[in-house]
DNA sequence: GAAATGGAGTGAAACATTACACGGACAGTA
DNA sequence: TACTGTCCGTGTAATGTTTCACTCCATTTC
């Protein structure tokens, strides 16, 4: 009753009960004990207020049940729900989650994933912006968006499909001419293919369109003296865009009714992308496409968590929708 | 040459640079050794690709160098945000960040602490909804607007202050008639203020003011029906809001212009909390009051890491400031 | 009834590191 | 030359688990 100094270890707990270290060890992890013997230590368990020490343990079994997750940032908000939905489905499987942000630096996002594995994490799930990214071999890696390689599995949503998608459905609600506005690095990843999809279906439809597309670190206003180009007595040239991303449909929405008077979508529709939505869609009067962000999360955490399939995929592609709402609980 | 088989340990390191373990360990910690060993050392550690294990090191010394991050979820902008400072200011001081989602569900909370206190972390940070947590004195937590009592310190914005200048605000900007409305949960913590503030702020200024006031899980159509009940003849009761979050001024926002047929701000002035963002602020015509994110996250942090100060402040209170725009670096 | 079988408790080894006591070498001082 | 002190490499103990070979006892089988 006066042993209060220090953390209670195993050692104690089996002095307590009056058995063998061992015996601890499967009470803990579950395995077959004598019923008399599992009380004796649960109760000793209780009375120190025992916890296992995961280092120890980690150290010992070389099982960490430990991810580490890196993306940019948190305040992008595609970002953000992607990762509390990874954070969601590891919980679910009992593993903890080690955030890393990058900041879009490559050489810092090289340095965490060292530290990653520094850190003997049981995998990583990584959004990466650096093409050359060094991966050990020994601990698994799933890419978001960006495909390395058959080493190593990536998952993304049908980004050549959505841009197609966006293309019909502006088309369909009745849009004659288009643009296509994009923001975004050089990179070859994944979501660059929006592009060719959107091209394609404009395509394929026979439908004119136009391409905007500026580099990162580019101010914004690039978009809007675009917009002010094609703006002529009042009216677009176009009745339909397709922006790469929902928050920048919602900086040219912003643009086109507060300054040119133009109305959303009576004039000119707006379809974004990603599917994430922050505040009530009450007065959200444009469109998206809905990556399936559950979808994403859990695929990656099936990979990183399972062993290297010998047969697995090298690139899994996810079905996206069509929608005003998100997807992922609010 | 040929040892590639699995992951090389400090005593690989040893023998290929045929030093002694405690040599190695010295390099490895910066501590004074030889130049000549120093750079056998060096030399073996970067043929073998050695990374220390810091299972072991956190076994053997103690020290973890990770802080534990709860709130409830990364999908409300503030709480990523937030998340999004604290890991900055962690990652600069070398420090690892555990994340766990809470889902505002007390029990979970719980839980999640002893699983932190079971990872043996260095701390806890702690948005907490579970007014009643258990939480061992062994590993420091700091609380995030939520006062537990002197024991735990408490980090929050100045909620009473920031209610007070939303109201001092609406007035000085022409406003005759306020309301304030709020949802969020009954339990005590320090954002409740706001409503303390604002009412302060109001019989100051001598000006008529009306609540409303609906506890989480209600539907957010009764602020509608409030809405509607002080509609009359195409005008609103009052020219001036005040909403309890951003995230609410926007719902209400797009209520009033959407639906009612009001112009924000010119009809009625709608002013939030937090100043958090996640678009551009192109089209955004409320005001809001801003939380200093960066100031709360340096401050949780520093508490965190530093010993229980012996006169350390058991709640720190920073000051929040009037504006469009938030703080937080896109 | 004796041998085989199997379930379950025991205690020591192993995991990769840090901390520390020890000792050898070398320099400064008298 | 001898004494003292400093610097630094060495090797072992210690950290809290899991794993495994052993042992013991009870039950089954022929």
């Amino acid at each position: 009753m006066s042993e209060s100094k220090s953390v209670p270890t195993m050692k104690d707990v089996a002095r307590e009960a009056g058995v063998a270290l061992g015996t601890v060890s499967k009470v803990v992890n579950g395995l077959p004990v004598g019923e008399d013997y599992r009380l004796r230590v649960e109760k000793a368990i209780e009375k120190l207020n025992y916890r296992v020490s995961s280092y120890a343990r980690g150290l010992r079994s070389n099982k960490t049940y430990t991810i580490a997750v890196m993306v940019p940032n948190l305040i992008s908000p595609f970002f953000s729900k992607l990762v509390n939905c990874i954070n969601h489905e590891l919980s679910a499987r009992k593993y903890r989650m080690l955030f890393y942000a990058t900041d879009y630096d490559p050489a810092q996002e090289q340095e965490l994933v060292h530290l990653a594995e520094q850190q003997k994490v049981d995998g990583i799930i990584c959004l990466s912006y650096n093409p050359h990214l060094q991966v050990s071999p020994d601990v698994p890696l799933v890419s978001i968006d960006r495909y390395f390689g058959a080493q190593i599995p990536c998952v993304a949503s049908d980004n050549y499909g959505g841009g197609r998608l966006a293309a019909e459905k502006l088309v369909e609600n009745g849009c004659k001419n288009l643009a296509f506005l994009r923001i975004g690095s050089k990179l070859t990843n994944e979501p660059n293919k929006r592009k060719d999809g959107f091209i394609a279906g404009c395509e394929a439809l026979d439908v004119p369109y136009t391409l905007k597309i500026i580099d990162d670190g580019t101010p914004y206003t690039a978009f809007f003296e675009f917009l002010e180009e094609h703006f002529h007595d009042g009216k677009l040239d176009f009745d339909g865009i397709f922006c790469v991303t929902d928050s920048m449909a919602h900086v040219i929405r912003g643009a086109l009714t507060q300054h040119m008077g133009l109305r959303v979508p009576e004039d000119v529709q707006i379809i974004g992308f990603d599917g994430v939505r922050h505040f009530g869609d009450l007065e959200y009067t444009c469109s998206t496409i809905v990556q399936p962000l559950e979808a994403i999360a859990a695929n990656c955490v099936e990979l990183v968590l399972s062993p290297r399939g010998e047969n697995a995929p090298a690139l899994i592609c996810l079905p996206v929708s069509y929608g005003w709402g998100g997807t992922t609980r609010e």
